[in-house]
DNA sequence: CGCTCAGTTGAAGCATTTCAATTCTTGTGG
DNA sequence: CCACAAGAATTGAAATGCTTCAACTGAGCG
């Protein structure tokens, strides 16, 4: 795994690409210069690079503008679990700047583009721009949410409610930021990943979702995902449609 | 499970019986009175009340002042897993100011104290407030340390080892606001609710405690749990001591 | 004293893991 | 364009850990 180092900055935030996407809320000129303020620049990866490690302390703090990335933590006997998946719009190591290190890890899974923030200056967010420092908020609020329901899910779904849970809510969040065309996702990760995601064995993973694709409710092939009835995965997956999934923009 | 009925207001954030804490930051009283300004009145409730319902939108959020309580999610089979123990200190239903519903539910396990504040207010704190403000995120940031924690647990650790994690994370929690005397803490619920933290089933629990106290390696009994040798309990856990555990108190 | 709820136990069944191959993909160099 | 290597997916079979079922024991309470 490749260590990641600082790059240049290109894209300004006053023409963030992410702003069109509904998820966000929309977002005043005032924040968004704050923001640019606050921008130490831009981290590009390739594919398979530590940005955080656990156990360091991170300089910055960092928000995905493109590409994958995941969080996870590991065993001393190298168990992985997968904690989460990060898209774009996610803010990452806010935890090392409210604590002294980072708990968990974070790879990108693609080449990824990351703006940086500065550690040390989060404070100026709580101190000049309440609204921002919401958002902030809101944002480690969600990731909760997030957290919960997969507990609920590799704690008490099976493995074909828990397969059929996962992919469906990566599914969701893509779409959200406008990764889903035709019903047909990148899936940029393997089934290893989706295993440590699950708590699952690789194996058993594998003929999980053989499951799921023999009665058609998903294929996954050559890093694509397409679900054809959305309705009837939810269904399998015990998984609740109606979540409010609009969000701020940082 | 009864409901919850607002109540008298008795204890004085000033004189809060939480200041005495080591794990609490020092609080300014600028800070205090502000608390105190926006403090709306007490909740007290019996033991098994349920604070906040999944599903339900919540016009306060709270912090324990007193008692204990849980976090859970259940399936629509009845299926449920407690995502958090909840301990004096901890904010409760954060989530749902920030989102409008509550995504999991909030039950006491004791007689509760709980200091309410007007889900609206929130804003208040982020405008005129950073420095708690902050202290809200930190908790959240805190919180979501926990669950990644707890992920890691049920999704890569063997039944042995989940347990011993779990009793010595509860124990070291407890610990922290001044619940443990003499190596002993009192457990407030039963091995049904600690299967369900688990994710594994009560017959299995049962048994996997036994292993524990068999082995010496702790006791619980009658309420009330004891470690001889928190060292050794961690090893069995693969707990890292080393982690910071100093908190903000709101 | 008898009821109820929590804890305990053994046995059978099942889901998931582990082991061990094999096949399929993808990328690389000749 | 083909051969080859490395990583990823797939498969079957055996072993294990966990769940479920079904009973029984013990503790607390009126």
């Amino acid at each position: 795994m490749s260590q990641a180092t600082p790059y240049t900055y290109d894209v300004p935030c006053q023409q963030c690409p992410l702003r069109v996407c509904e998820v966000f809320r929309p977002i005043g000129d005032g924040e968004i210069d704050f923001i640019a303020k606050l921008k130490a620049g831009e981290l590009r990866t390739g594919p398979g690079t530590t940005v955080l490690r656990e156990g360091s302390p991170s300089e910055h703090l960092f928000t995905l503008l493109e590409g994958w990335a995941f969080r996870y933590k590991t065993l001393e006997d190298g168990r992985r679990q997968i904690t989460s998946f990060v898209l774009p719009g996610d803010l990452v190591g806010i935890q090392s700047s409210m604590q002294a290190e980072m708990d968990h890890s974070v790879d990108t899974l693609t080449a990824a583009v990351l703006c940086t923030f500065p550690r040390g200056r989060v404070w100026e967010v709580y101190k000049h721009c309440p609204s921002l420092a919401f958002d902030v908020t809101w944002l480690a609020a969600t990731q909760e949410m997030i957290l919960n329901e997969n507990l609920l899910s590799i704690g008490r779904r099976n493995a074909v409610e828990c397969a059929a849970y996962y992919i469906l809510h990566l599914y969701l969040r893509a779409e959200d930021v406008g990764l889903v065309t035709e019903g047909k996702v990148r899936f940029p990760f393997t089934q290893e990943h989706l295993a440590d995601a699950l708590g699952l064995s690789l194996v058993h993973t594998n003929k999980t979702l053989k499951r799921l694709s023999t009665r058609g409710l998903m294929q996954w092939e050559h890093g694509w995902c397409f679900i054809p009835d959305v309705a009837a995965l939810a269904e399998i997956a015990k998984f609740d449609l109606n979540q409010p999934r609009k969000r701020p923009l940082l």
